[in-house]
DNA sequence: TCACGGGTATACTGATCTGTATACCTCTCG
DNA sequence: CGAGAGGTATACAGATCAGTATACCCGTGA
């Protein structure tokens, strides 16, 4: 559940495999990009990128899983960085800002389960957990501020993030209208 | 912008198609169905299909034009339903309810744009400009029933509708937490 | 009567898809 | 020395992709 230390260490060549998919699955999409593709812009042969992950699947599962890695790694940096439990309880909305100021694809995992509707798929079980994963770091973190009904406040300001990490792409200021409409929310459930 | 009745009307033919295309590009996802399965499974010729639409792309667009026209109608109902201009405002969180009780794959305006990055595609354009239509559907139901700030509380309440959508296949009790804070703001908006 | 729109049937093109086969190279470590 | 891991290079299989070509059928309306 941590998505920690148990990640097979990388070849060199696996290394530049899966950073060439991060970049191709997440701009192009997932299904539109081929395995040829991402051999080409990795300078790998197509055989190597099958000896390191078997199949495309499981790269797409490999991709995701780092991108699940790294996105946590951010929030968490967030979190340490806030200067309250009250302020850490919207972190994750302050990594979502500067994410968004930089990307304009939306979030990985929501675009991910959006073309991978089979829930047996590799990528979908690694989309899918990395959802479950910030729901409950919300209610860890609203627990840890105290708040009144943390549980019911994770899923609001979850359902808020979501939004706004759908709706990044659309450029109609959800992100700011989201983070603060989460601060708000917050601020009453620890006063209350 | 209405999308309304400049729909060019279909054939027998090309209304199968579309109806095919409705089903297999939401449940399957756009880029894994080729049209040789739409073709198939509407009963119709290859042939027919090209004469009818000319590309994929624009069967793409008129699926998702289809399924624009459809839910807006639905929207309306619900707005028409409410039994007050208050009530009216939220009246698109309970479309959404009763949709996502019946259908497992989310948001298929969204899921679109999850495929489709160029901005240049038919469908991306159908797409965006939905999710424009719904906000500014609430601004206008917010002005309607007098709330405070009604285009603030419509960028909130639109973050929160599209967070649910996004979020429903994963079962998380997403789309009810959006509804009731949807409703709370609403309320507070109204009164304040 | 006859032209035309809507549609069927079948075959095809050229590209691209995932995945495999075969053969060779090079470095490291026991 | 020798084995094995990591990798390259090239070619291939079989399927599927979007889109086109050719030829025919049938109903309606001028």
């Amino acid at each position: 559940m941590d998505s920690g230390s148990d990640a097979p260490p990388l070849t060199p060549a696996g290394r530049r495999i899966v950073d060439a998919a991060e970049e191709l699955f997440y701009e192009r999409g997932i299904t539109a990009v081929g395995v040829d593709l991402i051999a080409e812009h990795s300078g790998v042969t197509k055989r190597t990128l099958y000896n390191r992950f078997g199949s495309k699947d499981n790269l797409v599962a490999a991709y995701l899983t780092e991108r699940d890695r790294r996105w946590r790694s951010e929030v968490r940096a967030a979190v340490a960085a806030s200067g309250s439990a009250e302020d850490a309880v919207t972190a994750p909305f302050e990594a979502l800002r500067s994410w968004t100021s930089t990307h304009t694809r939306g979030c990985a995992f929501l675009n991910a389960l959006a073309e991978l509707p089979d829930p047996q798929h590799p990528g979908h079980r690694v989309a899918a957990d990395q959802k479950r994963w910030l729901r409950g770091l919300f209610e860890a973190l609203a627990t840890e501020a105290g708040c009144h009904g943390p549980a019911a406040l994770a899923t609001r300001l979850f359902v808020l993030h979501e939004g706004a990490v759908a709706t990044a792409p659309l450029s109609l200021g959800t992100v700011a209208a989201a983070s603060d409409l989460a601060r708000e929310l917050v601020r009453a459930a620890v006063r209350g």
